[in-house]
Parts: C-alpha cells; structure tokens; sequence
DNA sequence: TGCACGATGAAC
DNA sequence: TTCATCGTGCAC
C-alpha cells in the first residue's frame, strides 16, 4: 500500500501556484506519514489559505524569523509550529521561493492506522505524530507526504471565513477556508 | 531578560 | 465561557 501511495504523491509543481487553489484542491488529497515504518494515512477534508506578507492573518507577515522560515522557502515542504504552548499545527508551503504562503490543515478523514478524534488543526498533528521536528520537512520525501486517491472522489467544497484570525481585520472576513460540505470529520462545519 | 499573546482543545 | 501551557517575538 505505502509503494502504491508514493506512486501517487504530488509533485513539486502542485505546490507551486495560486495558494487558495491549492487549499481548495488538497481537500480530498491522502496525507501519509510513516512512523515507525507504518504509513498513518488520512484524508484531507478541511484546510485554510494564508496568502502571504501581506495577509495580516499570515505568520509571515511579521516577517522572516527561525519559527517560519520554511514559509519563505521553496514550495512543497511542511510549516509545523505549536500553538498556545501546546497543540500543533501542520501547513503545506505554496507559491514560488520567498512569497511565503502556505496552507493550514485543518481536518482529516482516518484512512489507516490512525487513532483518536481528528477535528481541528492540533489533533490532525496527533493523530498522525507530527510535530516541529517536521517543520522544514520536504515532501516530496518517502516519510511524510501527500498523494493523490486511486479514484476519482465528487464532492461539493464549502467555502468560510478562517477560524481563530479575528485579530486580522478585514482579512478575518476573507472566504479562504475550504472544506468538504457534508463530511462529518470538518472541524467547524 | 521579561512579558504578552496566540492559525487550539477540553472542560464546565 | 474559561483555562491550560510555553515558544515566539518584541519591548526594555
């Protein structure tokens, strides 16, 4: 089964584009991470888009810091940070080197070897054992990754304000949540 | 070196 | 609605 997702995993150019694209088109996608050599797979129904330096509800809009270099990096790899002291957040880098845009996963479907509730940004991050040691992390590797279904899925996608962004003004209001209408693993449909 | 504050989750 | 809990970013 790992062979037959790898086969599928994303490319590099997936990543880079237009970053509410590839928020609205992970939805559906697999997100693979193999911990002690067993692939915990799920399926993304929930992610939110952070533009860039110019979105105020964006990490890098205050500019490029330890904590959020891989947001300034290459497209493709992962931006793992942790919240409130304790719960993680897992993101997916867009858009060309230095636009610092990026994708937050918000909720997943359990595929395989997943345990526990994956509602909400932090529980993805324990459910599937990531944490900051993951952040930088390209995926494209072998280990931690995201691939496309066997088949062809339909479904309506839903699109929200972010959660948790008030502070940021006219861009808390901003449609950039997307999910997937009806599934009953979407954090705050 | 100190301090206010979260892209949250769980309990009440 | 309240609170846990601590790394980060920025003010002294």
């Amino acid at each position: 089964m790992i062979e037959e997702l790898r086969r599928r995993r994303l490319p590099r150019r997936f990543y880079d584009r237009d970053t509410r694209q590839v928020a609205r088109e992970l939805l559906g996608m697999r997100l693979v991470h193999v911990v002690d050599g067993v692939p915990r797979v799920a399926r993304i129904v929930e992610a939110e888009a952070y533009l860039g330096p110019h979105d105020r509800a964006a990490h890098s809009a205050r500019g490029l810091t330890a904590r959020t270099r891989p947001m300034f990096g290459p497209p493709g790899h992962a931006y793992v940070y942790l919240v409130y002291g304790l719960h993680h957040c897992f993101n997916v880098v867009t858009e060309r080197e230095g636009h610092a845009a990026a994708v937050l996963v918000r909720a997943v479907e359990p595929l395989a070897n997943l345990a526990g509730n994956t509602r909400g940004p932090g529980l993805v991050c324990r459910a599937l054992g990531i944490d900051r040691r993951q952040s930088g992390h390209d995926l494209l590797s072998d280990d931690l990754f995201i691939a496309r279904p066997a088949r062809r899925e339909r479904f309506a996608v839903a699109t929200r304000p972010r959660v948790g962004v008030d502070y940021a003004g006219a861009w808390a209001r901003r449609l950039l949540r997307f999910y997937v209408r009806g599934n009953r693993w979407v954090s705050r449909p």
